[in-house]
RNA sequence: GGCGGGUUCGUCUAGGGGUCUAGGACACGGCCCUCUCAAGGCCGGUACACGGGUUCAAAUCCCGUACCCGCUACCA
């Protein structure tokens, strides 16, 4: 694959070099469907421009972060099949060098520190917004002298690090979606850099590390927008060169709405228990908020997307979870995989449903699978309505045989019919076609009903292939059998 | 509230002054096919948020309004 040059201005200081990108998510919630896509994004630029991709975890919020999250972000970015090549990495190994960040800062007087409690804080910011003034610091300790402050904090009091935010000037900068961006400094408060327990907020361990981790792209939610003059300030005070911000829109739910629990699956663990492919789901995630160019199909395999995807298709505007057209994604994908690459897929289904498939031959397990292939919408039929065709043990669709079996003579018919077939020699497609329809005709009903009837005898569904197919796909013994033992 | 951003069919989007009576995909409706259900084929409806400018000409540029989203923490 060729590489093309960034198109979206490198600086000198990066151009040249493969790009380093990084996914960073905080484990205080499950890899949902707004991280999974950031960190396909993040993976798509990755390995397009044959760079490097790392995972982060950031930690830093004690409170919140737990195992847990992170074991289940790690299982999601697997069964999405984003492999990193660095890491993952976590913040809280890496205190000591936000600590050092913070001092570089305090040394330089682009950080002070700040004695006022939270509680303080609580009070002034409620009396501010009640007064209709912006609840932001109010600087209170902005201008306590170096050695007051080293003295108090000596003496034990407690305190955090804040940055020294300009009073006023601006700060932009450009984005690879959305332009330049700009803020008006005196909008943004003096923010915490280390707080009380000396543990690093956000803002200080995201920059150190991406300075530390020689991070090129930072390719994040826009949620982030808002707070990146804070980490643009961070950057300059330090005096060391910028990576180039992305910010991608946010996924909205149905109601336009942030996408939450409210609006289904929180983790993108459960797309893999409903019987999402994972490359389905790669595919509708990177089409939403990325367009390839036009003219190229919807369908696009790793490789293409890999081969296609950029930053600057990224659009600008937040998109809603569309889910029937991931249901359509899949089942594009399920008839386009080849059967030796559905098997595993569909074996992992069979193993969560406790079925055990009867069909050894493989040979004839290919070409059941490849029977029933154009109508699975998900994996997860292969072990639901299409249980009947891998193991005899199966339940019939009680709304199935009230609708195309309640008759009983048709059920007196078909046992006919199965005897018929019993001492046929010829069983195939076209001869169990005649058979049936001329025992139709003998008994004067319609083939239609028999066929209707058979099939939810042999399959226990009322939907399902083509009768004929359905039968060659069990063969004789069990198409004779299950005709002979109609459930009621 | 302040600040930032966004706004083209129901949804994802194309389009960036004339080629737009606005294109594609999903979804939806109809018809055909038919052994069920899909699939497939054919046909169809639906969109430039609103109001002002600028211009010979605006979905495209400017301003305002509305609405939506984000940020506004010792969360990330």
């Amino acid at each position: 694959m060729p590489l093309s040059p960034d198109s979206l201005g490198v600086p000198a200081s990066i151009a040249g070099s493969r790009p380093r990108v990084r996914f960073a998510p905080s484990p205080t919630g499950y890899l949902h469907v707004g991280g999974a896509r950031t960190a396909l994004f993040n993976w798509l630029y990755a390995r397009h421009y044959r760079g490097t991709l790392i995972l982060r975890i950031e930690d830093t919020d004690a409170e919140r972060s737990t195992p847990e999250m992170v074991e289940g972000i790690l299982q999601g970015m697997r069964w999405l099949g984003l492999n990193w090549d660095e890491g993952p990495f976590f913040q809280t190994d890496r205190v000591e060098t936000y600590r050092g960040v913070a001092a570089t800062l305090l040394a330089s007087e682009h950080a002070y520190y700040c004695f006022c409690s939270k509680e303080d804080l609580e009070i002034r910011r409620a009396q501010a917004t009640a007064e209709g003034r912006p609840p932001r610091y109010d600087g209170t300790c902005r201008n306590i002298s170096s050695e007051e402050a080293a003295r108090r904090k000596s003496g034990g009091e407690a305190a955090v690090v804040r940055f020294k935010v300009p009073q006023s000037g601006s700060t932009a900068f450009d984005d690879a979606v959305f332009g330049r961006v700009e803020f008006a400094n005196a909008e943004v408060e003096d923010f915490v850099l280390l707080r009380s327990d000396n543990g690093p907020t956000y803002h200080l361990s995201v920059v150190a590390d991406d300075i530390k981790m020689r991070i090129t792209h930072v390719i994040r939610g826009a949620d982030h927008i808002s707070n990146t003059p804070k980490q643009v300030m961070i950057y300059e005070a330090l005096g060391v060169p910028m990576p180039i911000f992305a910010h991608v829109p946010l996924i909205l739910g149905p109601d336009k709405t942030r996408l939450s629990k409210r609006h289904g699956a929180t983790s993108v663990l459960a797309y893999r228990e409903e019987g999402i492919i994972p490359e389905a789901f790669r595919n509708f995630l990177a089409l939403l908020g990325w367009t390839a160019p036009e003219g190229t199909p919807e369908i696009l395999g790793d490789e293409r997307l890999i081969s296609l995807f950029d930053l600057n298709a990224i659009s600008r505007s937040d998109a809603v979870f569309d889910r029937a057209k991931l249901d359509w994604f899949n089942t594009e994908y399920i008839r386009s995989y080849p059967s030796e690459k559905l098997l595993p897929l569909i074996e992992e289904e069979w193993a969560k449903a406790g079925i055990k498939n009867q069909i050894h031959d493989r040979q004839s397990l290919l070409a059941t699978i490849e029977l029933l292939k154009p109508r699975a919408r998900s994996l997860k039929d292969f072990a639901t309505s299409l249980r009947a065709f891998f193991t005899d043990d199966f339940e019939t669709d009680p709304a199935a045989t009230a609708k195309f079996l309640k008759d009983e003579s048709v059920r007196q018919i078909l046992i006919e019919l199965a005897q018929r077939y019993e001492t046929c020699d010829d069983f195939s497609e076209p001869g169990m076609e005649k058979l049936l329809r001329d025992l139709a005709a003998e008994k004067n009903v319609k083939a239609g009903a028999l066929i209707n009837g058979a099939r939810v005898a042999l399959t226990g569904q009322g939907v399902a292939p083509s009768l004929f197919a359905v039968m060659m796909a069990l063969g004789k013994d069990r198409t004779v059998k299950r005709l002979k033992e109609i459930p009621f």
